[in-house]
DNA sequence: TCCGTTTATGCACGTTTATGCACGTTAGAG
DNA sequence: CTCTAACGTGCATAAACGTGCATAAACGGA
């Protein structure tokens, strides 16, 4: 197989993995495009330079802007892939998913294989960029007011536009889980808006990194068992997760990120 | 085999060659035309200078290639910049201003200073994760169905959304600007998206790059004179930018470009 | 018509670029 | 700590490139 890529097309294919997947590796690119690594660690390392991308040990990481909401995206990004793996298995083809604000559910519209038919529902712009590079999803934007803060529209505009849909599934974005105080969030209007959202939708699906596990913010938005699952990490201290499991949710844990 | 073209002939097939396939090869159009490498190193070098593709190592690409839309927001960045500074002159702080898709506007987006004031109105997730960052813009996300082919939302949902605002200023992207075919589309549903927003707007601005200057798509927005003003490149062609002078358009022109 | 000028092209030559390979170095997992 | 895979650097090479120059056709004014 002949290289028969312009360097420059290349640079831009590999722009387009980093958007898609968030992340790439060298070697992969390498044998994709049937040029030595070499050339691939040159590619990044101009991306790179020109600030389009971050180099990192074995591949290469999406720009991390130093904005307040993209940098949280940003973080552990293995570990979310992981998360997003594990979630898509709660991901029917054909069915209705609203997309809430959060860096896990980013991660998680990342992880949809390109062959995944959806009508995704969002209202963050960053989802709604990665899920409209997928060529078989319907992809319908929520509007409004958007919240700095939170990075998503969430006033009562937003409200009005998701009311009138019923998704299947609610990638429900959180701040904190625990058993006793549900899932809960920093903001009141995120709150309001989310706990609209759950209860407008036939289930609540949350991915849930360990951070967060076992902690609580100030605003709940539903009860744990208001939850249909919940998505674990593989390293998720079973003491803290045992009681969701006897609580009757359904109980996901990811597979070991290995970057 | 004889040359048996014109010098602009061949220019002509090499612009539709780019189109057609995404990129050329100098070599292959040599051979194609019976000319010497040279000759055709020659025609991609003018047609870079010229703004109508991309010289690169091996041959040339589209200035909007057809790679995906993500992609073709982040073409010719450096010219697309110094659009937007010169665009950035008709925007008044306070103002109420939508963005419309497409690349120029992003870079637009991209040059607001951070202590410019706006409400910023736009139907693109692209823009809005841009704006967001912006930390005196009030976003207003326009919802509906996102058409993937533009990458925006322009629907009757979207335009619902925007017929209770009378934005300062439209933002238009287009994708031909010609004194009698008007300011063009290649979408059905994107022109007439565009077209009400821009009869809702208390004025009009394109920004329009050399590629799109003098050529027309197939569904006109608003005619010339619809626009309140236009912004041209520093080496757009005097004959074809005259007769939007003599129409009455204010005619803005951006400083050179320098890499 | 004639002759100078412009323009498009091809060729020769030195330069730059993209790429792969060899080799020593370093990061990161165990 | 050790070991492996990824890394950077230097170098070699072939292809592509730009430049200067020559040629020939087209053009334009006297």
């Amino acid at each position: 197989m002949q290289p028969d890529l312009l360097l420059r097309q290349r640079q831009n294919l590999i722009q387009d993995r980093l958007r898609q997947s968030g992340r790439v590796l060298a070697a992969d690119l390498a044998q994709e495009f049937s040029v030595s690594e070499d050339t691939i660690r040159r590619d990044l390392r101009e991306l790179a330079a020109a600030g389009l991308c971050e180099r990192v040990y074995g591949g290469a990481l999406p720009v991390a802007p130093g904005g307040t909401f993209a940098r949280r995206m940003g973080e552990a990004p293995e570990r979310k892939a992981a998360l997003a793996l594990a979630a898509l298995a709660f991901i029917k083809p054909g069915s209705t998913v609203f997309f809430d604000a959060g860096s896990t559910n980013l991660a998680i519209a990342r992880a949809l294989p390109d062959d995944l038919a959806l009508t995704a529902v969002t209202n963050t712009p960053l989802i709604a960029t990665v899920l409209v590079e997928k060529p078989e999803i319907d992809l319908i934007l929520v509007g409004g007011r958007v919240d700095r803060r939170v990075g998503a529209a969430i006033g009562a505009k937003a409200q009005r536009d998701i009311e009138t849909l019923r998704p299947d599934l609610c990638l429900l974005g959180t701040c904190g889980a625990d058993i006793d105080a549900g899932l809960t969030v920093f903001e009141y209007e995120d709150a309001e808006f989310k706990r609209f959202v759950a209860r407008g939708s036939s289930a609540v699906l949350a991915a849930v990194t360990n951070d967060k596990l076992g902690t609580s913010a100030p605003h709940r938005v539903v009860a744990a068992t208001g939850c249909a699952a919940l998505v674990f990490e593989h390293d998720a201290p079973a003491d803290v997760t045992r009681p969701f499991e006897t609580a009757g949710i359904t109980i996901a844990h990811a597979r070991k990120a290995h970057p």
